[in-house]
DNA sequence: CTGAAAGCGCTAACAC
DNA sequence: GTGTTAGCGCTTTCAG
């Protein structure tokens, strides 16, 4: 069966030297018509830039980075993958900094095989790094401030006053659950939490119960969280209602969370949602809508969140270091069948 | 607020030049320290080694690339991200890539886009290509080939004769089912499709079809597939049990789909699964193994799977492409409480 | 406006 | 076993 198309002899891509000899110019002619800004006639940069898409030329990126200090890669580093939220969220922004120009280096975090993941990301000196672990703590921006490598946090406090984050804002958010529960009569309210040590986590219960406090509602009462996963949702939820004084409404840190507690309430606790207990997530990922959850929650500014980052993380190849450290989106109520609608 | 760590002028890594004067060695020698079929005297090896963690060096794969000819990257193209199982894998795969040393360079096709992110990939020289997108057709790897990587599809035949595929059995797994499902005394199947050009699609619903016929129990009927999402499965299900002859047994191409299925059969159709309808799904994701689920499945050997393509890459990395060009690794079935026991 | 030459950080012949 | 030299593909002075 024969084949159109040969095998290249592995990698012998075609180079400036190709293109330059083709059309009888020198290489550096050749390099100055891939950039906007370098002197060139014009009539040359179109015959080279013609030739260019003829033979299927392209500058290789990685000798480019070579003399330019700037391989155009952005390393993203994700860990905690249970939580739907993040596939959503890693297409979209990958997309996006394909969009802009850029690649992305991924690396999953384990933190058991120490960081070295970290480490062998940016020994392809990318131009920023982008965490979206909740996990990675200051080690991770120390070791990417150690080689001058500006670190965006996303979706996650910066874990030191020299990186950049990018967040929802939290704290706004579970005001705005406590809000709407109170609002619809509730009085026995429950915060169905996370990784103690997220700042989602924190900040949304922070949000909450201080909003709870200055409408004198006391202080709602909390499970003991270990992570965000649909059977950390199942458990608390279990935990929660079966105490003495069963909460009528649930805040859970995410949605995931909602989920299992949801899940959880149902199933074996035999309750109605939201008739015998209202629940409320966070993040809005795409099971919140579907019909069996149904779930009102508080939807993260996905899109303005990226085209945040995107734009900071544009300007800090540039060299704008002197962006805001910390951008903060707020989040919307999305009410929809788990609670009560306000009276 | 003064900082111990002071920022780095960007980029100013350090490079073996500064490793070779502070150890009064020539550069070739201290490059040689990192390859283990070097000759190179043990102690000085050491002395090179000690000295670079000591201030930090690690070779810069970008410049190494350049004269070896090998990036250590591979590039993994997704698109499917709605199908819970993509973000699974990918993590896993990562992972696994990582631990052989090489380093994921990650891209969303957008079919609207053109397939531009593929060829800015390809401008990274990687050292091979996994596809995990149902989407990418033929052209994708002809674009790979025509500069000469080789392509690995996951999950998915090759597109032609010159690449190489991973899947599961997706045949034997469509036929367990069937025998399963007849074993279990049902008779009207059916089967949930979904999208109708994916291979996987494909294989599984022949391998149950062929099984069904074998057996004397007539051709099942199928809905018309679009995607492999929650929403198609609600909606397929819907069409599937709306029919006079309502299939008291439904094998949903991906569990994706069948988690939509069983949402639509409880709530719209009032079923009781598996008394009145018996569910099946195909991958055993998280989700299958939820307590509102139970899903019973065909688990796809995943760690094999992935195993198999670590092997296959690292082979083909060193020029091996005489491998086979399509590993097909069994599935299992597992059996939870969507479907009634095996008598 | 274009070409020649130097050099990014690294490895691979080739001498010694 | 080690150093010297050349060169990967590219950009960028510096002359012309």
């Amino acid at each position: 069966m024969s084949t159109a198309l040969k095998r290249e002899p592995r990698n012998s891509r075609v180079t400036v030297k190709d293109l330059a000899r083709q059309l009888g110019m020198s290489v550096s002619t050749v390099s100055r018509a891939f950039y906007d800004d370098a002197v060139i006639a014009p009539e040359t940069r179109e015959r080279v830039l013609l030739k260019a898409s003829e033979i299927g030329y392209q500058p290789n990126p990685l000798a480019r980075g070579l003399i330019t200090k700037s391989s155009r890669i952005v390393g993203v580093v994700v860990s905690d993958i249970t939580n739907p939220f993040y596939p959503e969220l890693l297409t979209k922004l990958t997309e996006q900094i394909q969009a802009v120009g850029f690649n992305v280096m991924l690396v999953v975090d384990q933190p058991d095989r120490g960081d070295d993941g970290l480490n062998v990301l940016l020994s392809y000196h990318p131009d920023i790094v982008i965490i979206l672990a909740t996990t990675l703590s200051s080690h991770a921006s120390d070791a990417c401030r150690r080689v001058g490598t500006p670190v965006i946090f996303f979706n996650r406090h910066a874990a030191d006053e020299h990186s950049f984050s990018v967040t929802c804002d939290n704290a706004l958010g579970g005001a705005l659950v406590a809000d709407l529960l109170l609002d619809g009569g509730h009085r026995r309210l429950g915060f169905l939490a996370g990784r103690p040590d997220a700042s989602t986590n924190q900040d949304r219960w922070r949000g909450f119960a201080h909003r709870c406090a200055a409408r004198d509602a006391g202080t709602p009462r909390s499970s003991d969280g270990r992570s965000f996963s649909y059977e950390e949702g199942y458990r608390g939820a279990l935990a929660l209602l079966g105490e003495s004084e069963r909460p009528d409404a649930l805040f859970c840190a995410n949605d995931i969370l909602a989920v299992g507690a949801m899940d959880a309430a149902r199933r074996d606790c035999g309750l109605r949602i939201p008739e015998d207990l209202a629940i409320v997530g966070f993040d809005d990922i795409a099971m919140a809508g579907w019909p069996s959850y149904n779930l009102t929650t508080v939807r993260q500014p996905v899109d303005q969140m990226i085209a945040g980052t995107i734009d900071l993380a544009v300007g800090l190849t540039r060299g704008d270091m002197g962006q805001s450290a910390a951008q903060r989106h707020p989040g919307e109520l999305v009410t929809r069948s788990t609670t009560r609608p306000r009276p």
